[in-house]
DNA sequence: CTTGGAATGTCAACAACACTGACATATTAT
DNA sequence: ATAATATGTCAGTGTTGTTGACATTCCAAG
């Protein structure tokens, strides 16, 4: 059903594209993150938390020990954003902040069980959505997925997510 | 590169997917969504507009002639959010407000020739990434994209969605 | 014809989350 | 010593979302 006659068509190696059929895409992309991010808000709504602490857990949570500089850079957001966020997780024991031991001018951020407990919660509801997406359009659906969606990043924004993909602890 | 193993694992008729491939599809998700909004977004802030005027835009510009409750439903927010960001739209020129012939409680939405031009700019921009997001990902991972975005939908969204891409006039 | 409900518009208050600019404080590097 | 780095914080502003309340206009059912 969905633009099945674009299987196939090649021209000279190259995509035909409607406008139509970029449109299509675009409409795609902008109801898919609604669904996207509607489990994990549910759950964030009840803490009176919003989707920038989700982000912060969900990447502390993936880079333990990371510095806030790191953070800033990975979330794209100004430090006064982020700080406002992270002082909230701080002051609720979800987030722990250490001073770096090499360097002492460096925080380097990490999750408490209390913290790594609602990212785990947050992360399962939108895994949840995201394996039901992934099994009803399949395996071939799904490695196409991935490949536009890095096509579509900013160079520096994938630097970021090919950093995560491929080695763990940075 | 992009998760390749993972092209033609089944398990009976089953995808196999670790939790490291679901979080890699999250990551790509928020990565790509801020490239995709990127293009626009600069535009906008040149015109002391925001996304929500972009979607107004691009809604109406799909539906000419829709009804305020239409694009309230399509767009999931209050009437009093989307009210906001109407009346500076009309108020500059880019949209028109006419009261309906068979049923003069409905506002039927249109654009103006500025309104137009500005809606045009902004996918233009949109497109073009999203353009060679496609060519650069090729015609299958493409269809892939699409039908993973569709999967991930809420039901009620994916309503809009398919009404969209189907019958043209509403 | 009156009445109820639907569609719309608007006012006010509020919250989340982004921004800029400015300034303070350690700490490291030169 | 001085400059640069990493971080934190204060104050102000803007966009976009929310709730709640209220008015208007109009259609439809009794």
């Amino acid at each position: 059903m969905a633009q099945g006659q674009n299987r196939s068509e090649h021209t000279h190696g190259l995509l035909f594209l409607t406008d139509e059929q970029l449109r299509k895409g675009i409409e795609a992309m902008f109801f898919a993150y609604r669904g996207f991010t509607a489990d994990p808000d549910r759950i964030l709504a009840e803490k009176s938390y919003g989707r920038a602490h989700h982000r912060a857990l969900h990447f502390i949570q993936r880079s333990p020990g990371t510095t806030v500089n790191n953070l800033l850079s990975t979330l794209g957001v100004t430090k006064q954003s982020l700080n406002r966020v992270l002082r909230t997780l701080i002051d609720d024991g979800l987030v722990l902040n250490a001073v770096g031991t090499k360097d002492k001018r460096e925080r380097h951020l990490s999750l408490t069980d209390a913290g790594r407990e609602l990212e785990q919660a947050l992360s399962n509801a939108q895994r949840d959505r995201m394996r039901k997406a992934y099994r009803q359009a399949g395996a071939e659906a799904v490695y196409g997925f991935c490949t536009v969606l890095e096509a579509m990043m900013d160079p520096d924004l994938k630097k970021h997510y090919d950093q995560l993909t491929s080695g763990e602890t940075v």
